[in-house]
DNA sequence: CGTATGCTTGAACGTTTTCAAAGTGAGTGG
DNA sequence: CCACTCACTTTGAAAACGTTCAAGCATACG
């Protein structure tokens, strides 16, 4: 086995901290695959068998019920998921398919689990990295319930900003279908919500967009560290 | 200081593996108190400075933004509140207020993260408790972003009908105007989507409730253990 | 080029919220 | 014991919001 992925995987928070001896045995079984676009690499319902690392590419977390879908997440490297399930031995709640071409580490639940229960360390770094995951679900919720789709989009186009590091504009990072059912509407809905934002300063060009003038739309926007920090 | 609820805590899953010397420092600067009903015992955005732990009465969650209000949970006995921010040391999400008299054991934050430091034990529980929570959120999500209105109702009173062992009448918890919130909906709405569930067999009497027709409204709500299972 | 795919637009429809008002019921004080 | 009050619930009508369906556009790719 290729053991270059085994750096990338260590320097994640969850792994960083643990003794050798244990992240060895971790990955004894652990093994890299490479899959191409828009492959379902995991269906809500199977028994959690793998703990999934994302090296490379991009993963989206989605949802089934009833034939409707929604993107629940998406995963860029390097980020570890479904470990919840992992944890709890039971079925994945949601489905996963790479939306690129995505390099990711599959370590078997069970020797996860095995490792868990012996390694103090790695139980505490699972702890942080579950408190974290819950809070930005519960974030997500408050998004969900308590703001009207064109406020979310308003929002949502606020923390890409932040993400580009303020610039003026940016690059959507994906289809814009994929971003309206994250933000839980239509494609539809999205396309008339960007509209709708023009007069605060959005400009739109395809996957490009501007923000002209940040204090107007955040006036609409009213984002709040309790839902919208990331790092919080 | 009464040690009587001591043993209330220790019951819990959260704190039964741990040592005894453990607890112990855990309880030292511990306390009880009992809240009369309707007061805000922490607000979203306020430091996490306690561990809340539920001995007797009820207490919701709920966040506010924009001068809106959305109820998240409801607790009940016994049951720990706000471990995410506080392992996190980070600001609580949501505010909390008791909807009965409730008594409430408080535990430093502080404590909570010291003795999590060096108990594994302690550690591994709070993995346990923490992957639980995040998967019910996730549920939560699910049921909020591939539902509509109607169907989250039908597929709650299906889960309290659960609750009651499968009765074929029960009464709601609580008022109908929480039960709207937590459903994500106006009290208007709920009283039009009760209606709405009659001719599932639905009968509505106050808060009493009775489901005639079981297969019936199961055919509306297409419940699913990936949504609907409190366990799982 | 032609075709597939995603995006936009328009119109109709359905759902949900809002606002206003009336009904209900529990608890209080006369 | 009754009347009053207050909070919750229900109802109705209108408006806002969001979805669906159908068609047209744009763009990328063979």
């Amino acid at each position: 086995m290729p053991d270059s992925f085994f750096e990338e995987v260590r320097g994640l928070h969850l792994f960083s901290e643990m003794s050798e001896e244990n992240f060895s045995a971790l990955m004894r079984a652990a093994y890299v695959q490479n899959f191409p676009p828009q492959i379902e690499l995991i269906s809500e319902g199977d028994p959690s068998d793998f703990l999934h690392v994302v090296l490379s590419g991009k993963v989206d977390l989605f949802a089934r019920w009833n034939g409707h879908e929604t993107s629940m997440a998406t995963l860029r490297p390097v980020s570890t998921f479904i470990l919840a399930a992992t944890i709890r031995d039971a079925p994945y709640l949601m489905s996963a398919r790479t939306l690129e071409k995505s390099r990711i580490a599959l370590i078997p639940s069970q020797d996860v689990r095995a490792i868990f229960d012996i390694d103090g360390d790695f139980a505490r770094a699972i702890v942080a990295e579950l408190a974290l995951a819950y809070r930005s679900v519960v974030k997500a919720q408050k998004d969900l319930k308590l703001r009207s789709s064109l406020e979310r989009l308003a929002n949502y186009l606020l923390r890409q900003q932040d993400r580009a590091h303020g610039a003026e504009d940016f690059t959507l990072p994906y289809e814009k279908r994929r971003l309206a059912s994250l933000l839980g509407m239509t494609p539809e809905n999205l396309s008339r919500a960007l509209k709708a934002l023009k007069p605060y300063g959005v400009l739109v060009d395809g996957n490009r967009i501007s923000i002209t003038d940040r204090a107007d739309l955040e006036g609409l926007a009213k984002p709040t560290p309790l839902i919208d920090d990331f790092l919080l």
